[in-house]
DNA sequence: CGCCCAGTTGAGGACACTCAATAGCGGTGG
DNA sequence: CCACCGCTATTGAGTGTCCTCAACTGGGCG
């Protein structure tokens, strides 16, 4: 169990009109003229991979949005073994938690290189009070959380080792299409499907010699998604 | 895969202001004067063992709060297993993806007699508008329920099955302190544990032999609970 | 009374874990 | 530039746990 310093780069502050992700990020049903009152305190931060972005136990006073990268949500057991128990990508919202001035439950850590747009408590408070179009919002962020925890559960802890690993990789590939897969350390991925490291290396690397992986880049997998879907599934 | 009927004893309608669950419930934080409004729809039934609260897929008009019993969310994988991804008990909240015009995304089964408060969404979306308290005590329900979401994927799927028993034996006391502890089917066992039901039908009755649980009456046990804990946390 | 379902128990095998040794990769310093 | 170190990944052998298939038991209910 090592620690992992918080490397920081400040972008500066931007504001939220021009936000790539506007859309998808918190604020997007506010009208224009609200953003007259928010275009100060949002900071613009980028993690590198393996940064932690907080600590379970932190007393938090912000509240983050995901631009981009991938961020994974750890609990530890009482033995002392770590659990990955979520993945947040692309526009998800991560340290919900502090709305309510609760402390964090797990540490967040970047998988990959991250950007990451911190809001403070206070302004969505602050906002909460004349927007209640806000509160649908929120709501909606907490809905797609407990969603994916449900699906972790479902699809990351049961089935076999090929299964599990299967469906992650799939998982991965929905959570930014397109762009190719990352592969994540043996570690890592053990510990999001409650398997040993051995296990997922032996996995992965049967995968690679049935092709249904080929490691493009460094760390770079394409994927032959309907032979993982078979497996996924269980037809294989 | 089969379906049980839905039998609902209707006990008439109730006012908020005398429920027994008050301080814990949905309306906690709304003055007196508010209750005026809201005596008219909600209804309070009771489910019997095994009674359907909703299916998956249904468009949901209503939220639930139960007020007493234990009720489980059954998510179903591709292959037709059956999981179930949380248990919910006194006090908890069901089935809010209403208020966000969500289909409900499980199965909610009854697993013991219950007694079940229904809101419709009408309801709290009326009284949105005016009680910006009122999304604060909403986010409280979501927070607890990703917080179980996440215990559960970190107790329940991890570890040998007895360690798996023991914890969920224990967070049942947990869920009904003083009270005496449900034994269920093993099959329900098994998909909350991520285990077939002859491994947990052996682990029961191993932990019978060894004394750490006893049948006080029927389906019911008393726990060992130091005993349970030492090999929840993997010292035995 | 006998059926049916839930639970129990057994035997055998598959899968994943443990422990251990090796191989690869990147970085550091001589 | 290369040798060395440390870390991660890989591979192997052996073991243990859990799964599968199957037979048997016992209680509840028609």
């Amino acid at each position: 169990m090592k620690t992992v310093p918080i490397r920081v780069a400040w972008l500066g502050e931007r504001d939220c009109r021009d936000c790539a992700i506007r859309s998808s990020a918190l604020f997007a049903g506010l009208q224009e003229v609200d953003f007259g009152e928010l275009h100060q305190p949002i900071e613009d931060i980028v993690l590198d991979s393996s940064a932690v972005l907080y600590r379970m136990g932190e007393r938090g006073r912000a509240v983050f949005t995901l631009r981009r990268g991938l961020v994974k949500l750890v609990k530890y057991l009482p033995d002392g073994t770590q659990r990955i128990v979520r993945l947040l990508h692309h526009s998800d919202t991560l340290g919900l938690e502090a709305l309510l001035g609760q402390p964090y439950p797990h540490d967040a850590i970047a998988l990959t290189r991250c950007e990451i747009c911190t809001i403070p408590v206070s302004l969505v408070e602050r906002l909460g009070h004349e927007q209640s179009h806000l509160c649908q919002e929120l709501m909606t962020r907490w809905q797609r959380a407990l969603a994916e925890a449900d699906r972790w559960l479902a699809e990351f802890s049961t089935g076999t080792a090929r299964q599990r690993v299967a469906r992650l990789l799939l998982w991965l590939t929905e959570a930014a299409p397109g762009e190719s897969v990352p592969l994540f350390g043996r570690e890592d991925l053990g510990a999001m499907l409650g398997l040993t490291t051995e296990t997922v290396s032996r996995t992965i690397a049967e995968l690679r010699r049935t092709r249904l992986i080929q490691e493009t880049s460094h760390h770079q997998l394409a994927l032959d998604q309907p032979g993982l879907r078979r497996i996924a599934e269980g037809m294989a």
